[in-house]
DNA sequence: CCGGCCAGTAACCAAACAGTTACTTGATGA
DNA sequence: TCATCAAGTAACTGTTTGGTTACTGGCCGG
């Protein structure tokens, strides 16, 4: 549009410092990203938008990771890897049945309510059919550990006879997650169509009484 | 690309009947963009993708909406009448307590599950912080009866001394949608890592149980 | 029976976008 | 000490996208 020069390409002399340090940058643009596609879903974040809040620029992006999906594959990753790995220092199987079940619905709801990113880029994954979590190798065998130990804890539950027989490991995980995530990722919708604002201190030690008392009430004998 | 002459356009004779019919155009195009929407949520959803498959195109679209927001927000204020027009007719107050809180539960549960867009625009909504719900006149009081009618029940309960005195409304509200929303809008997920099919009739009936279960379990004397 | 109005169409436009190219700079090891 | 190569930059490109313009044609009140 102004200049007509398209060979002599004239370069201001650098204004910012060189980092020359790939760990970092890669790291820098996961870390934006991870913002970015938790603020805008895939379809609304912007390439050069991540670039941006990296301190770097789209060559860099695209250098460490191909294209913009790629980009959304490793952030998603990291997030489950980070949920996962934190859940494996509860050792829920160590206290009673009770106190196990109950640590493991505190960490849940404590973790969304500091990884709000988490609940977000999960929302923005199911729009989308699991698209890409399917397409990951890495996140096959993450799972399965939380299933295993919580099994575990029921069944000695049983026997103790303090939860019913027919609680299944699944069915209360999923319970404690759903009443975590709902009100978590739904909060702005709810605030303002019931008028009370769920970010409140109280409302939250509520909700998370709530749900410690819920998961317990729903398999106790 | 191919032709060259700029103003004088020629037009080929009709190819599509000529509707003339606004209410029908208008409605196609709000039925068109609820699908556009929750399947790509905002920033994925394209207005010309809108206008395809409501069979008119874009210029109807600006004629009756303004603009893709405008569209959007019309959208999310039909999907929220819906709901709560449906909800309505429950009288959930006609029964017992505890079958009036069943029932209620049982409702959102399969609204939840015949409307699975309404999550998606829901999800969508939340992404975005309520941006367009907060400026949204017309649902300020739609939701209140709800909360009214459930309160009322609640505390026939208590003075029947089936539920506990402290069962409050909202909470109770928010336990039943929270399991019925995350089930059915993060079953891509979590049919994924987890390797059960939750769309499986058998699954979807235990939880179906599940959800009126712990709903009453929570709030019995 | 005709002039203005409104539903409808398609081509167009500027901005935004994902992805690329052409180039510079700094560290390193032979 | 200098050739090499990875890290880094900025300008560019083809395409997509939200939104607009210029036009057509059926219908209805005067």
């Amino acid at each position: 549009m102004d200049g007509g020069e398209k060979k002599t390409v004239k370069r201001r002399s650098q204004e910012r410092v060189l980092q020359r340090d790939p760990e970092r940058t890669r790291a820098a643009i996961l870390e934006a990203a991870t913002r970015e596609f938790a603020e805008n879903g895939m379809g609304g974040a912007r390439v050069d938008a991540i670039a941006e809040r990296a301190g770097t620029n789209k060559r860099m992006l695209y250098h460490y990771f191909g294209d913009k999906e790629q980009v959304y594959l490793h952030v998603l990753e990291e997030a489950y890897v980070g949920i996962r790995t934190a859940e494996r220092e509860l050792h829920i199987g160590d206290r009673s049945p009770e106190e196990g079940i109950a640590e493991l619905a505190l960490f849940t709801w404590r973790y969304f309510l500091k990884h709000p990113e988490f609940l977000s880029l999960l929302g923005t994954e199911n729009l989308h059919r699991a698209r890409w979590l399917r397409q990951s190798v890495r996140l096959k065998e993450l799972h399965s550990h939380l299933i295993v130990e919580l099994t575990e804890v029921l069944d000695r539950g049983k026997k103790a006879g303090v939860f019913i027989a027919v609680a299944d490991p699944l069915n209360v995980y999923l319970t404690i997650a759903s009443l975590g995530y709902f009100y978590i990722s739904n909060q702005y919708t709810l605030s303002t169509i019931f008028g009370r604002d769920l970010q409140e201190k109280d409302n939250l030690d509520a909700w998370e009484r709530h749900i410690v008392h819920v998961t317990l009430a729903s398999i106790k004998a």
